[in-house]
DNA sequence: CTTTGCATTTACAGATCTCTGAACGCTGAG
DNA sequence: CTCAGCGTTCAGAGATCTGTAAATGCAAAG
C-alpha cells in the first residue's frame, strides 16, 4: 500500500522530470530534482539520489552542480556524517521564476540594441520597439506578482 | 555606413541566438528566429535565410517547422512566386509567453498528482502543496498580466 | 503534359553531449 | 600520522542530436 504510493510518486517525479528535459533541462539534472522535490524525506544523500536513481556518483555530482546555483536546491549541512545531503530549496519556484526575469532583461536589453543600431523607424523599428516594451514591462511586472503570491501565501499559512 | 549598422543587426542576432541556444532551444531554430527578428525586410525567403545564415536548405525547413507551431513565425502567401516567404509574428511575444502557461499548467498538474499519492502531511505533502499553489497562482495571473499588457500598447500606439 | 524551381524528406556523417568507471583529493576519525 | 569514507574530476565510450547532400515530391508555368 504505502509502496503502491511510492510507485506512483515514483513514477510521478520521473514524469515531470522527462517533461523538463523535454524543455531544455539535462536530463539526468531533472531527475536529480524531481527526485528530491518527490521524496518523502526532507533531504536525501548523494548515495540515496543514485541508488534511486541508478546513476553513477559522479553523475549526481554534476547534476547537483548545476542545480545549486539556479537555487533549486541546497547542500544541508550534516553535523555527525561526512555525507553531503541535499534539499529541495523552500520557495524554490518563487526563485526559478525570478531567476527568469534574468531572460526577460536580455531580450529587453537585445531589442534596444537593435533599435540602437537601425533606428525606430520601419518595420524592424516596430517590430523591435514592441519586443522591448513587451519585456519591459514583464521585468517590472513579474516581480510584482511574484511578491503578491508570497503575501498571500504567508498570510493564509 | 548602413552596412556597418547591419553588421551590429547581425551580430545582435547571432548573439540573441547564441543565447537563447543556451536556454534550451535548438541552434539553427533559433538563428533563424532571430534572422528573421533583425531582419530590415517584412519578409524572407528560404533562400535568403540559407545565404544570410550559411545553412542548407533542408536546415531552413526543419527550423521552420519547428518555429511555426509555436507562433513565432508565419509563412506568407506570397503571389507571384513560388518561394516560401517567412515573416517574424505579430505580438510573437505574447504568444510565447501564453505558451508558457502550459508549462505552469504541467507544474501545478503534477504537484496535484503527487498530493493525492501522499497525501498533504508531512514534508513533502507542505512541498507539494506550496508548489500546486504557486502555479495555480502564475497560471491565473499570467493571461492577465498580458492583457494588461496588450491594453496598454494597444492604447498608447 | 512536360518542364522547371522550389520545398521537403531521408540516409548518413560528423559533432556534441553525457554518463560511467577509475583515479584523485579532501576531511575527519582513530 | 595513517586510514577510511566520501565527493569530485577526468578520460573515454556510447548515445544522441543535427546538419548536409541527394533523392523525392509538389505545384505553377509554358
Amino acid at each position: 500500500m504505502a509502496d503502491d504510493k511510492d510507485t506512483r510518486l515514483r513514477e510521478a517525479a520521473e514524469k515531470l522530470a522527462l517533461t523538463l528535459a523535454q524543455g531544455g533541462m539535462q536530463k539526468t539534472t531533472a531527475r536529480v530534482m524531481t527526485a528530491l522535490l518527490f521524496s518523502r524525506q526532507e533531504t536525501m544523500t548523494a548515495g540515496e539520489l543514485c541508488e534511486e536513481l541508478q546513476i553513477s556518483s559522479g553523475a549526481v555530482s554534476g547534476a547537483v552542480k548545476q542545480l545549486i546555483p539556479t537555487g533549486m536546491i541546497e547542500r544541508v549541512p550534516a553535523p555527525g556524517s561526512r555525507r553531503d545531503h541535499y534539499r529541495f530549496r523552500e520557495h524554490a519556484w518563487a526563485t526559478l521564476m525570478s531567476n527568469q526575469n534574468a531572460m526577460l532583461t536580455v531580450m529587453k536589453d537585445s531589442a534596444a540594441e537593435g533599435i540602437e543600431a537601425a533606428g525606430q523607424d520601419g518595420v524592424l523599428g516596430s517590430r523591435l520597439h514592441e519586443m522591448r516594451d513587451f519585456y519591459a514591462y514583464m521585468e517590472r511586472q513579474l516581480p510584482a506578482l511574484i511578491d503578491q503570491w508570497r503575501e498571500q501565501y504567508d498570510s493564509a499559512g
